[in-house]
DNA sequence: AATGTTTAGACAAGCGCTTGTCTAATGTTG
DNA sequence: CAACATTAGACAAGCGCTTGTCTAAACATT
């Protein structure tokens, strides 16, 4: 079942080439004839033409693919990323060719142009190989710097204000940090800094711990938040890094046998599945990656289409999901 | 910055174009002096030469690229599938279009082959409008049947039939079925199947629960268990379909006060982080879609490149991952 | 020295599509 | 009716690469 190609189509319906394919694209440069045009459209469908995807990308010089890169997505944020991508790409009449190795992406690699998401804040970016137009998804890199350009991001120094804001609220004077698998650096990255700087504006005090383990895992929050109901025992609410470690830190919480959010309250970043299949329902600070990942798809496409020459950051904005991992301090209780 | 084409590495080196694809591909199918090799080498070093993907794709035939599209595959499972996937393409030189709409694979787009991947036995194949060479992956569809050709495949029937045999082997009399989104159907798909064999050859009863929520859902899970504790107090462990569904068990049963595994044990289908992140960790059967897919690409490089034919099924054996959720029953406790 | 065999490479025909240019027929105007 | 503008489509040159065939030396053989 050989493929019919657009020189068959030429031929049976008695035009030439050119005149098949400005047809079959409604690309209509030049007047045609309203019999040719039915001529030409029926004997396509007969045919069950298909244009060659490799052919016109060659001709044209698109392909109407884009790359996706990731690096730093867990499994439970990376199928919504994907799944959004890929459906409005689809929607759009493009691929998606996915590399979790940059390298992939060559200089002459067959797509149009690529999605760079990293989804941690202290991951530097590389240089990408290709020469292709590339948009970036990431939390922003550094506290009050300008936005890069092509890139969307969010505030992780907002995600972490924020969550201590609410625990703050909610009348907790000793807010702890899970930190998971981060070295404690001068300056601090944006999620760290904006948990700080709550912290100082709300007036409270604080209990951080940081990783030797180098993974944001589950035993890590286990271990790390252990040593925190044993060194720190004014700590009546935790921001958690991520929501890996969030499980680990209810572990420890359950095997200390301690209640939440009686008797500690949490609050994680990266809202995902398991902030909803934990018990109790967790409350995080959701970050918009799979939003921001399509918006990225979006410019690449208008950039591809219309020569755009990229755009100036745009920042997504971090919303806060409330469930029932939260309640006022024990001590208040 | 354009990028240099072979006509630019054939005239720099003062060769034909032809000789220099030969010696850049190393397809020497005619003598060519070392020094020719050399200098065209040293001159596509110089350029940066990197050969156009989708001019090679049309000169070719081959794009090297195989589109991979997933059909009820959760969050929890889908990285691991990617990426195993992707990164044992990239070893090969070969990219991944990824696609959850079948249709995206017209009968022209730019691949070779095509990944079927449906995490269901209750779905349906459909045809795929590729002309490409496709491999299935996907739990065996119909219990006892000999293989479908193209597939790799593991047994849910095995599976349910393992969980059941686990738990029999404790000590269980008596093992509810939690199905999720299944409607009872006449013969029962393998899952089911292999369950109810298994509670005949240990000669336990049962109790199952279906759904009329359409959706593995962690509140379908909920909402199951809680109507089997009220209505099957009989019931000492469970099975659960998929690893949602079983975070909802796990939420009915902690409501109800009963402890994991002292008064009830959970055995589920579909190991996952979920798996792991529950409390207590759940013991479950892991079903082998991660390194099926990796096989199903590694076949299809095969006959990409070899003109091979294809091949009979494949089955792959499910394993049992013991973890913290069963125990004997509580009476025999 | 004439013939046959290697060796080394040029040449050109695609792959299937797009798109700028050129031509021929038809229609319009004074 | 001649000059001109439209209309409708053919033609061909690519896009950048691969690969089968053909040629021209250089070398070996009798």
């Amino acid at each position: 079942m050989i493929l019919a190609t657009l020189a068959d189509i030429a031929k049976q319906a008695s035009v030439s080439p050119g005149t098949a394919s400005r047809v079959l694209n409604n690309k209509m440069t030049m007047p045609i004839s309203q019999a040719t045009i039915d001529r030409i459209r029926k004997v396509a469908q007969e045919l069950d033409y298909q244009p060659n995807a490799v052919a016109r990308a060659l001709a044209t010089g698109k392909t109407r693919t884009i790359g996706l890169y990731y690096r730093g997505t867990t499994e439970t944020m990376f199928l919504r990323i994907l799944k959004a991508v890929e459906t409005k790409a689809r929607e759009r009449g493009y691929h998606i060719i996915v590399s979790s190795e940059l390298q992939s992406f060559s200089a002459a690699s067959a797509i149009d142009g690529l999605i760079y998401i990293v989804a941690l804040d202290d991951l530097p970016l590389q240089a990408t190989p290709s020469k292709k137009p590339t948009v970036y998804v990431s939390p922003s890199q550094e506290t009050g710097s300008p936005l890069r350009s092509n890139s969307v991001t969010w505030s992780e120094f907002d995600a972490s204000y924020m969550a201590v804001q609410h625990l703050a609220g909610l009348g907790h004077r000793c807010i702890g940090g899970i930190w998971g698998d981060y070295q404690d650096t001068e300056p601090p990255v944006p999620r760290v800094a904006g948990f700080r700087a709550a912290i100082a504006d709300f007036g409270v005090t604080t209990a951080e711990q940081f990783s030797e383990l180098s993974e944001n895992s589950i035993e890590t929050g286990f271990l790390q938040m252990s040593r925190m109901l044993e060194q720190h025992k004014e700590v009546t609410a935790v921001f958690v890094r991520n929501d890996y470690l969030a499980m680990g830190v209810l572990k420890a919480l359950r095997k200390a046998g301690m209640e939440v959010p009686e008797q500690m309250s949490i609050v994680h970043y990266g809202d995902s599945i398991l902030s909803q299949a934990a018990y109790p329902e967790l409350t995080s600070v959701s970050h918009p990656n799979a939003e921001a990942s399509v918006i990225a798809l979006e410019k690449l496409i208008e950039m591809n289409e219309n020569k755009g020459e990229g755009f100036s950051g745009i920042s997504l904005p971090i919303t806060l999901c409330e469930r029932a991992s939260c309640a006022p301090p024990r001590s208040a209780g």
